[in-house]
DNA sequence: AATTAGATTAGAATAATTCTAATATATTGA
DNA sequence: TCAATATATTAGAATTATTCTAATCTAATT
């Protein structure tokens, strides 16, 4: 199977076997410019309206798990109100940070640029630094 | 049932009956200056250990989601490694960071001191800000 | 002590995710 | 091009975490 669009090239480069539904996948969650925030549920529901041929809901799962494996998407959880958490995914992997909107329960990237560099002041742990995320929540 | 230790204070005040079950709880988890992180399964293998009444498992869920909801316990979704997501709780419930030390799966609060004042430079969504939390991973 | 509202409990029900193993498909190399 | 084969997809079963149910039980109140 070939296809020259850009979005294919990670699929391509990464070693994956190119099936009909990864490419479906990955034409829907990389073939646009902004990033993108979803959870299974929500990908399960824009793929069956997208395109007749249905995608069985384990392999959705595979897809997205091996697409977090390969570093093409991010898992980000999130305490969603009082009852429900949702582990949601991002289409951008970079380090970054986040708003939570509580009304529409919607993941917003915030650009570096607006949240000042955090420097954490002191370390007891004296373990190396990994990452530093910053959840914004904006109320309802 | 009556008991004058400060830490069922909160429990007398906050209308709850005072059952076995919650006092115990609470005076494992309140019954210290250290603020605590668990998980419901810590909590529960920490309570079949300290005494041979064994509380069930429905009760345990019950009653940290009625401290939660009384505002005695907070929730933190973390993901943890690759596979394993996990809800902890933290009898720290001001707005506070925390680390999360990826080797031992342990979450430990940041002092608000250690983290400089964050500011968010521009909010497109116009909305008003609840919390922001910093997460700090600790690298294995 | 009797009443009763609310709590506890075991086990059933549910929901989200992963597993299984049968079938299908993409890639490779002749 | 066409087998061979390694890997992917799939439906449905299994598992896991959590919540629900409805039968007791118990703390607080009279």
């Amino acid at each position: 199977m070939k296809n020259n669009n850009v979005f294919l090239e990670k699929l391509r480069s990464s070693g994956l076997i190119l099936t009909k539904q990864r490419i479906e996948i990955c034409k829907f969650l990389f073939d646009r410019k902004e990033t993108f925030h979803f959870t299974i549920n929500d990908l399960q529901s824009i793929l069956r309206k997208r395109s007749n041929e249905k995608i069985s809901l384990a392999t959705i799962y595979n897809t997205v798990h091996t697409f977090k494996k390969k570093g093409f998407l991010k898992e980000i959880l999130i305490n969603s109100n009082s009852n429900s958490n949702s582990n949601y995914f991002d289409t951008n992997v970079s380090n970054h940070h986040h708003f939570f909107d509580e009304s529409t329960n919607e993941l917003i990237d915030l650009k570096d640029s607006d949240v000042g560099d955090i420097k954490i002041k002191k370390n007891i742990t004296k373990k190396k630094i990994k990452s530093i995320e910053v959840l914004v929540r904006l109320a309802k």
